[in-house]
DNA sequence: TGTTAGCACTCCATGATGTCGAGTGCTAAC
DNA sequence: GTTAGCACTCGACATCATGGAGTGCTAACA
């Protein structure tokens, strides 16, 4: 028996009817709302029957005897697999995302930030951008350049069309015909290792370096080795205050438990990447809700994600993440297109 | 008369118990705690008396009739100016401040966000650093570097030892040769100036280089042209989560209302500054208390802020953003402190 | 003259009580 | 299989009483 015939059609017309004033009113619904609001052909009593077989089935539940009826995490999954119609966006929503993202097309982390924002902006949740995964870019350009006696900026361009500077400090001044020399060493020896890959590819040919062409080997080593090993990743996000607009965190002790997630970068990557082992990482969005997150101790929220890639491969993750109560439909389609959206101006600029 | 001689010894005496109380237990304070609690030699009815003419005149106020005595803005602004006492770190807290921020000496970036993390961890409010004033840093060294046949990388590293790097679009390709060429122009030229200045500095040069240089100059104006014309100063900010723990914010609304402004760096960047007018910018913190503050529509917040210094020369702020009742006595402590340890460490990574 | 004890009063917080309305489950009739 | 009717439940909200912390005022005291 497949999942989706576990529920006949009146139920899954209640349901989808149950998930969808719950998630515009945020009020737990009852049987004669629902037969008013989307003018059903059956009676409140009825309704009812149908509720109590969904609550015993565990779709739905109330929040004390004789309270209106709540999807519960069971329920809101069947709403998004099987019950939603997905709410597609209009033009101008479209031209939106595009004009604004199109604007930020010189920097990448330019482009990741807005995305952040223009999420948050849409949603009214927040957004989340994940940086591609080292593992994605290769070293394009590596160059040392002086900045002063004893330190120098180690530039290294990416096949993303990002470049990163970071800073050395140097024992000893290195001439700086010396440094021009070394940079088209470590041009010709490192350009197309992955990014994460750095520091292991150094070791890796230090004795087939220091065989060759010791000297300068030598002096591009002591330098490399200083580089910071691999930061964490970046992870763009934005929107807090648009989240807490939202009527769950009127209790304070829920907004301040979210407030503390989204101080934790490691966790929410964890959070963003839950979505992809779940769902069969298509193309397309997935859904991870309330409970289904609880093993990290948040059960009351639910992130949207869909992965962006560049040349055809998923390098990194974008989501919103908000109150297990979101509106699913929408959510989906502005998640999915933005992802679109950003691959296609990714690829545009490294192409 | 004297600001300070506005009150006499008993009425100082009871203003700071009051204060001081307050700022601990976070409930209005009434005659008999505050003989308890500082063992007055003074009997309740007396302290009420004393109180009730500190009320008169501005100092404290009731939040009704018949509860116990609160601040006023005027009472903590006198309770900072006269009446408090600083409180010293102890050894170990200066300690740990000196060791957290000595770890990240070698990106300046990296200080600035250490040491914003750092004074919300240990002051329990948000806290908060400007990054330096674009004016007080110098161009040590442009240089231009390729990164693939469109784009350069355009270097420019700063007297406080930090790089930027921004990417530029070039509409046609320019050889590496040249692009070498022209990086040593650009030195040669541009060196020393704020970078603050660098768009005008270009405009002033223009005549004077297209006369001396024409094909040289005109390249490199066409590539700096696409510079970004001066990004937001960036602002470090860490410790939302942890301000949220203050019981004012048990108030949503008021969570609310500070978390928007959170979100408004620009907004931010004026609250910090404000201080500077109201004091006399000498070494030391200034605090802006509450409504002092309010014409930006905030009047439940403080901060105190401190200026940090290089070669000298202040030329950015850092301090604590929190509810109006905080800790001042140590608060100032910190963020002296803390301005004083970053900028001696700043001193040690341009000197 | 300044300080203190005493006392009546005020007001909030808390908990008990009652009412209303939305919603339910069940039964019986259609 | 569906519906109407009805008794019941429970939260939200208002009302009310009580206790405690705190005040202001007055009169007595050193």
């Amino acid at each position: 028996m497949s999942p989706e015939s576990q529920l006949n059609d009146r139920e899954k017309l209640i349901l989808r009817a149950v998930v969808h004033s719950y998630i515009t009113t945020a009020e737990p619904v009852g049987s004669r709302t629902i037969v008013k609001r989307f003018q059903l052909d059956l009676s409140p009593a009825t309704v009812r029957n149908t509720m109590a077989d969904l609550e015993e089935t565990g779709f739905l539940k109330q929040l004390h005897t004789s309270s209106g009826r709540v999807p519960t995490d069971l329920g809101y999954r069947y709403y998004v697999d099987y019950l939603m119609r997905v709410q597609e966006l209009t033009l101008s929503e479209r031209q939106r995302i595009e004009r604004e993202l199109s604007e930020k097309l010189n920097d990448v982390d330019d482009l990741m930030r807005q995305t952040s924002h223009l999420l948050a902006l849409v949603t009214h949740q927040t957004g989340i951008v994940e940086a591609p995964a080292p593992e994605s870019a290769e070293v394009r350009r590596i160059d040392l350049i002086p900045v002063s006696d004893n330190r120098a900026a180690v530039l290294i361009a990416d096949s993303l069309g990002r470049v990163r500077t970071t800073l050395v400090a140097l024992e000893e001044p290195i001439p700086a015909m010396e440094l021009t020399r070394l940079s088209g060493f470590l041009n010709d020896e490192l350009a197309g290792i992955p990014t994460s890959g750095l520091t292991m590819s150094l070791r890796a040919h230090m004795q087939e370096w220091l065989y060759e062409q010791r000297r300068l080997a030598e002096q591009a080593l002591r330098v490399l080795d200083l580089l910071p090993a691999g930061r964490p990743e970046p992870l763009f996000l934005e929107g807090t205050a648009q989240l807490m607009e939202q009527p769950e965190f009127n209790d304070m002790a829920k907004a301040r438990e979210v407030l503390g997630l989204l101080d934790e970068r490691e966790r929410l990557v964890e959070l963003l990447r839950a979505g992809v082992t779940r769902a069969e990482s298509g193309a397309h969005s997935s859904v991870v809700i309330g409970l289904e997150a609880a093993e990290m101790g948040h059960e009351d929220i639910s992130v949207v994600t869909s992965p962006y890639r560049v040349q055809g491969k998923a390098v990194g993750r974008l989501g919103v993440l908000g109150p297990r109560r979101m509106p699913y439909p929408r959510l989906t389609s502005v998640v999915d297109y933005t992802a679109a959206m950003l691959s296609r101006l990714l690829d545009r600029l490294t192409g």
